[in-house]
DNA sequence: CGTTATTGTCCGATATTTCAGACAATAAGC
DNA sequence: GCTTATTGTCTGAAATATCGGACAATAACG
C-alpha cells in the first residue's frame, strides 16, 4: 500500500504540491479520474494539472494517452476534456457482468415506473456514501443527489443500514469525526448515531426526515449478498410532507422488493 | 454463439510485438482495461498477464494499484478481478454530462416499453461499430449482441447510416477489408456496402435481413448532431419473420423518434 | 498597444519504475 | 508420493518516464 494517503485524496483539495515529489503515472491518471469525478464537468488540462499537483507537461502527456484510448474525450471547441466512450463500456461492463446487478436494475425501473417516486441505489465507497444509480421522479421535484457524489455516511438513511455489521468501536474508526456536522451545521451526537445503526440492523429498513437538507424524507431498506451482508440499499427520496399513509405503504413495497433481490434471508 | 474469436484479439491498436520491449505503466492499464473488455468476464491476474503480453510482476503491480482504486475488484473466491465500482461512477458520468445523452436514454427506455422490442443505441468506436446500450425485449428472444462488443460495420444497419458522411474512397481505407467477410463465411462486395451506404443516406433509415446472423431483422434511423452529422443511430432488432405490417409501423415509430433526438433537421 | 496569463510542445537529466528472475506456498497431474 | 504448473511476493538493476523549465503562440487584460 502507497502510505496510505487514499484518505487525504478523497478531501478536497488533497494532495499538496510537495517539492521534487514524484509520482507514478497510473496514480497520476487514478487521482485523474478522481478528479474528474469530483468536479462532474469537463475541464481544462491546465484546471487538472492544478486540482492533482502535477505537472503540465506530465498532464499533458498522461491526457493525451488517455485521449487515444478514449478513456478521454474533448468536449467543446477548445481545450475541454471529460470521460470517454471507453469509461462508458467499462462501466456498463462492470454493472452488467452479474445476473444479480441486473435484476437490481430491472427493480430500480419497476419501482420507479409503478411509484412516480425517486428511487435510488446506494452503496458505500471507502468511508463515504454514494449514490450508484437512480430514476428520478418525473414530477417537479428533482430532489436526489448525483450519482458517484460522495456523501458523509451519517446524514444518509441508507448509511446507517450499510454500517449494520460493523461494532460500535468500528464505526467510530470507520467515520472521520467532520462527518457527523451536517451540512447546515449542526451536528449528530455519535452516540445518538450508533443508536440509529442499532435500530436500522433490528427493524430491517431506515428512515430520515428533512436530515441532510429541510426537503426531503429518505426511506431506505437492504439488499443482502450471499452471506447476509448489506452491500447496498434501495431507497426513496420523498418530499418532507409526503402524507403518513402514503409513506407506509411506498415503504412496505421498498421492503418487500428489497428482500426479494436479496440473496440470503435475513 | 460467438466463441473464441482469437484472431481479433491480436488487432489492438498497432500493437508491436517487439521482444524486451519496456512499456510505460499507463499504456499497460489501457491494454489491461481493453483486454478485459474484449474477454467480458473476471479474469485472472496470470491470464491477464499473457493476454496483454506482460511480465507477471508488472501484472501484479498494476491490478493491485487499480484495486485499490476501486478501478477493478476481486471476484469470486480467489484471484479473479473485474471492472470495479469506480468505473461504473466514471461511466455514469459520461453517460450524463450532457442533457442529450440523457434525453436519448428516456427515449431508449420509453421504444422499449411501448414495443416490448429489443431497442438499441449504437455508434461508433475506431473503425467498428458497437452497441452503446440496449433494452432487451422482454420476451422469449434474446438477440442482440452484447454493449460494447466491437462488430465490423459492414455486418450492421447502423453502420450504413453512420458512414453517411464519407465517401466512397474515405469508406474504402477506413474499413479493414477483412471486415466484408460475415461471420457465415459470405462476404459483402464493396460495391454493393457503398451502394447501401448511399441508399441509407438518401432514406433517413436502414434495413438488414438475417445479415449478421439468420435470425433477425434489424433497422437503423440515425441520430444527429448539432452540425448534421451522424454520430449515434436507435435501433430496433427484431426476429426476421416479423410481418411486413409490424415492421413498417415500428420503423415510422422509430424515424419519428430519432428525429425528435436529433440536434439538426436533416 | 504594451503587459500579463495561459496553452500546447519540446528538451535533457535523473529519480523511479519496469522488468527478469528467484522464492515459498499451494494446487494439479499422474 | 513425486513431479509439474500456478500464484503471489520480493529483490536489484537498468532503461526510461516524469519532471522543471524554456519556448512560441494565442488569449486576456487595462
Amino acid at each position: 500500500m502507497s502510505d496510505g494517503v487514499t484518505g487525504l485524496i478523497e478531501t478536497q483539495a488533497g494532495a499538496e504540491p510537495r517539492n521534487g515529489e514524484r509520482r507514478r503515472g497510473i496514480d497520476r491518471v487514478i487521482m485523474l479520474l478522481e478528479a474528474l469525478l469530483r468536479h462532474r464537468a469537463p475541464m481544462r488540462v491546465g484546471d487538472i494539472a492544478k486540482m492533482i499537483g502535477a505537472p503540465r507537461s506530465t498532464t499533458y502527456e498522461i491526457v493525451n494517452s488517455l485521449l487515444e484510448a478514449e478513456m478521454l474525450e474533448n468536449v467543446g471547441t477548445e481545450g475541454y476534456v471529460y470521460f470517454g466512450k471507453a469509461m462508458h463500456l467499462f462501466g456498463w461492463a462492470y454493472s452488467h457482468h452479474n445476473a444479480h446487478y441486473r435484476r437490481i436494475i430491472e427493480t430500480l425501473d419497476r419501482l420507479a415506473a409503478e411509484t412516480g417516486e425517486t428511487v435510488q441505489l446506494c452503496g458505500l465507497r471507502g468511508n463515504k456514501y454514494v449514490v450508484l444509480d437512480c430514476r428520478d421522479s418525473p414530477g417537479p421535484f428533482r430532489i436526489s443527489s448525483d450519482v458517484g457524489v460522495e456523501v458523509p455516511i451519517p446524514w444518509t438513511a441508507s448509511g446507517r443500514l450499510l454500517l449494520g455489521h460493523m461494532s460500535e468501536q468500528e464505526i467510530r474508526d470507520f467515520i472521520p469525526p467532520g462527518d457527523y456536522t451536517l451540512p447546515d451545521g449542526r451536528v449528530i451526537a455519535p452516540a445518538e448515531f450508533f443508536g440509529d445503526v442499532a435500530l436500522a440492523r433490528q427493524q430491517g429498513f431506515s428512515e430520515t426526515a428533512a436530515l441532510a437538507d429541510r426537503f426531503t424524507w429518505c426511506m431506505a431498506a437492504p439488499i443482502r449478498d450471499g452471506n447476509g451482508a448489506i452491500n447496498k440499499t434501495l431507497c426513496f427520496v420523498l418530499p418532507v410532507d409526503t402524507p403518513e399513509a402514503r409513506r407506509s405503504e411506498l415503504l412496505a413495497l421498498l421492503c418487500e422488493r428489497a428482500t426479494g433481490l436479496s440473496l440470503a434471508g435475513s
